[in-house]
DNA sequence: TAATTTGTACCTTAACATTTG
DNA sequence: CCAAATGTTAAGGTACAAATT
């Protein structure tokens, strides 16, 4: 029975107790899952503590826990434990692209396309060639073997030597770490990420309901010591070892090195993301060289040949070979034989290389721009699509809103964190996404103008 | 403290005690992880019930619950109240195609690739567009609006009539099925099925720990008092209302007006599988037609026009607009545009329609044949590219291995099975996959023999 | 920095449902 | 059809950890 009467009690939330019904949690749940999609509760409000709802409700505060965590998992609602909880915002941060007219793109990193003319003359020879019929039916699942090959071919340019047993083709990057999510891990698994983090990884990991413990980084990544502090909590870890996205930090050797120490040590699932390797430098290993029990590795055409086709590598350990096969049949059946030997031919007719040169060339010229308007750090990678800029606090206010008035689309570094709350204030900038250099200069331009008052 | 001595006693797992730590279930469920993966435990051994083993390391009997749920999310064990837990087998039933040699198809359903001389007709003129590269790039990932204009042209076909705003485009019939399974349910969902039904979707249910409640059909298909009796165990059901796969089962209107009604009243949602509608009888309206607020509606092209393009359509209520194109960022990013191009041109030009003719009038040939040597019940659909062959019990043992030695690829009805226990006994005879009609023959002359001494 | 607030994790108790014999 | 065996579920109790003041 309640301690004290509640009659004149200010709750900001009060469930009706003459609701209640069997099993008490779920009617709880459900009472406030109303109430939030309803719109009486607003997102951000503060809801009254677990023990005050119990006693409120003449129930035991663990039979709250469960009701809130039931709501909790659904997205309705997030806790802080000593805070409390909170009425979550419906925002999506997920970066995708919208068709904006008269708007320079510097938000979504888009790849270069001014390659695809040799890409396109590729998929012109591959269409008179006399098997075109059978890259049109249901065969090969997991890749056609000479697709293989070249997938082999191309991890190995990133210096990691697989088997083609142990690598499949993937519908794209993110299909590879929807894959390697949904097969490696179950829900409320934990698994460690960089504080600042690719938003479409960190809201896929909220869709399959795995938790992101957020690990700090140094001026080289993520810190080894930081990991080891957290990896008794999680199963696994997420990292992009070149050109972290969004910081565009790239981790030495011997971060690496550290990294992979941990890894095996506490046995955990190294879920590796290798999507910007083609800018790195040459001689820089995965960390997966390093983990060979314990990796599921992804490296993506889409940035580096070409993004429309949808087509991605994956190579894992052994131990791991029916899970990811099993997981490729039960998300996709397959991805395209078209598309897969576009790749392949450009891959081995070396285009694929001339292509990588170019976008570097072309990155470069734009890298170079930048730094007229903004430095880059010595530890950042020289020839990054994007840009990580440290603002200040006053001027992150409402700095994406800003920036579209003034023609712009910028990300604001809260869309990367996967922690509740931020101290330093960055904007990612894609300087690969403007259209030509000019409209990069503009765009840099304003920003600078927008940011100038504030900067100094 | 433990009522008696165990030290004598013989339990088919024993968990060295000395080696509990806290959490204890965790504890206890790596060590019986251990076993099972180093082979210690053997496929379907009866572990000890919870209580002796929980009476045995005298700890509580729900701590052994705990650790046992541990175990089973991650597949390793099943449990059956009343009977015991037993250690999974670690077969895999999903079905995908291999590469066999010298051996007549007649398990994986391949959509009669025939007709693909058409579609490579139809890719070789898309190349020489001088809108190419646009296809290429990454713009438009929930479908160029002239794509979405197809697949509503498409939709409409079988009889369901959407905004564009309700369309996305998919890669193909599984990967709409794992869009809609994230997407609008949660982990521990329960989600109501044929008790036959489609070995992919049960293993993506237990991919993504959903879980299925198997509902008795009848010769219309799933009887709507039996979905009544458990709607209030479930959050939605999952049917394919024209040619039921495995069983060919074809709902008529009245069918699909009922269980939309049950659906409607209990607000369950539909997740509806339309992928052989262009089959059936011309007039057949969906079921999500009657449920206009609670239906995710998949409608792959995979056999309808070509199966290599991985080219699916989903449709949706107004409620599920976010949840669904979200999840399409999340899961794949986007589909390749050039392989909707390739589809939308084949619908517009109205060679898609061509090649549907084409594959009923092969298909007709096909079951022709097959009546020659098994009979087709009245109330499963003519045109159907398999056919779901009752066989007696003693038929059954070894029947898809005995099979494979007489050189044929069947499955049996264990496979599409979601209860624990079967009563009658069936195989799924792909018909439209041997290579011609000949090879068909071959096979259902093959099977007519070795079933022949237990058919009478 | 220490005390307090607040959420989290683990384990226990007890009632319940299904299968088996 | 009942009783026993066996797994499942809800809810209570306690210690702990993180954030706040």
């Amino acid at each position: 029975m309640p301690v004290n009467s509640f009659d004149d009690y200010l709750l900001t939330w009060k469930p009706e107790k003459s609701k209640l019904s069997s099993p008490l949690y779920r009617s709880i749940a459900s009472m406030l899952e109303y109430d939030i999609i309803n719109g009486f509760l607003l997102p951000h409000t503060k809801l009254p503590p677990q023990r005050e709802l119990a006693d409120y409700l003449d129930i035991n505060l663990s039979t709250m826990t469960r009701a809130f965590k039931l709501c909790e998992v659904k997205g309705l609602i997030y806790a802080i434990t000593g805070s409390g909880t909170y009425v979550a915002p419906s925002v999506r941060n997920a970066i995708y692209s919208k068709e904006y007219q008269n708007i320079i793109e510097m938000g979504i990193i888009h790849p270069i396309d001014e390659t695809n003319k040799m890409v396109s003359d590729t998929v012109k020879n591959i269409v008179n060639k006399d098997y075109l019929e059978s890259l049109l039916n249901y065969s090969y699942p997991l890749g056609m073997p000479y697709h293989l090959m070249a997938a082999k071919k191309w991890i190995e340019k990133a210096n990691l030597d697989m088997s083609v047993d142990n690598i499949s083709i993937t519908s794209g990057g993110q299909n590879t770490l929807a894959l390697a999510l949904t097969t490696m891990f179950n829900p409320g698994d934990k698994l460690a990420v960089d504080v600042y983090t690719y938003p479409n990884f960190i809201e896929l990991a909220n869709l399959l309901h795995i938790q992101l413990v957020p690990v700090k980084s140094d001026e080289t990544g993520m810190i080894p010591a930081e990991l080891e502090a957290v990896c008794n909590l999680v199963q696994g870890v997420y990292l992009i070892p070149t050109c972290q996205n969004p910081t565009a930090v790239t981790m030495d050797m011997q971060r690496r090195k550290e990294l992979a120490k941990i890894i095996n040590t506490h046995r955990l699932t190294l879920i590796e993301d290798d999507i910007f390797s083609f800018l790195g430098e040459e001689n820089l290993l995965p960390i997966s060289h390093f983990v060979p029990n314990h990796f599921v590795y992804g490296i993506s055409t889409s940035k580096s040949i070409n993004s429309g086709l949808r087509i991605g590598y994956v190579a894992y350990s052994n131990q791991f070979i029916d899970k990811i096969q099993n997981g490729i049949f039960n998300l996709n059946v397959k991805t395209s034989s078209f598309n897969a030997e576009v790749i392949t031919e450009l891959i081995n007719n070396g285009v694929a290389e001339q292509i990588v040169l170019r976008k570097k060339q072309l990155i470069q010229e734009r890298n170079k721009i930048y730094t007229k308007y903004f430095n880059i750090p010595a530890n950042e990678l020289k020839l990054s699509f994007f840009r990580w800029l440290p603002i200040p606090l006053k001027a992150a206010v409402n700095i994406e809103a800003r920036a579209l008035e003034q023609g712009i689309q910028i990300y604001h570094s809260d869309r990367f964190l996967t922690k509740k709350h931020s101290e330093a204030q960055f904007i990612r900038l894609s300087i690969s996404s403007p259209k030509d250099t000019n409209e990069l200069e503009t765009g840099l331009l304003t920003l600078k103008n927008m940011l100038g008052n504030t900067m100094k």
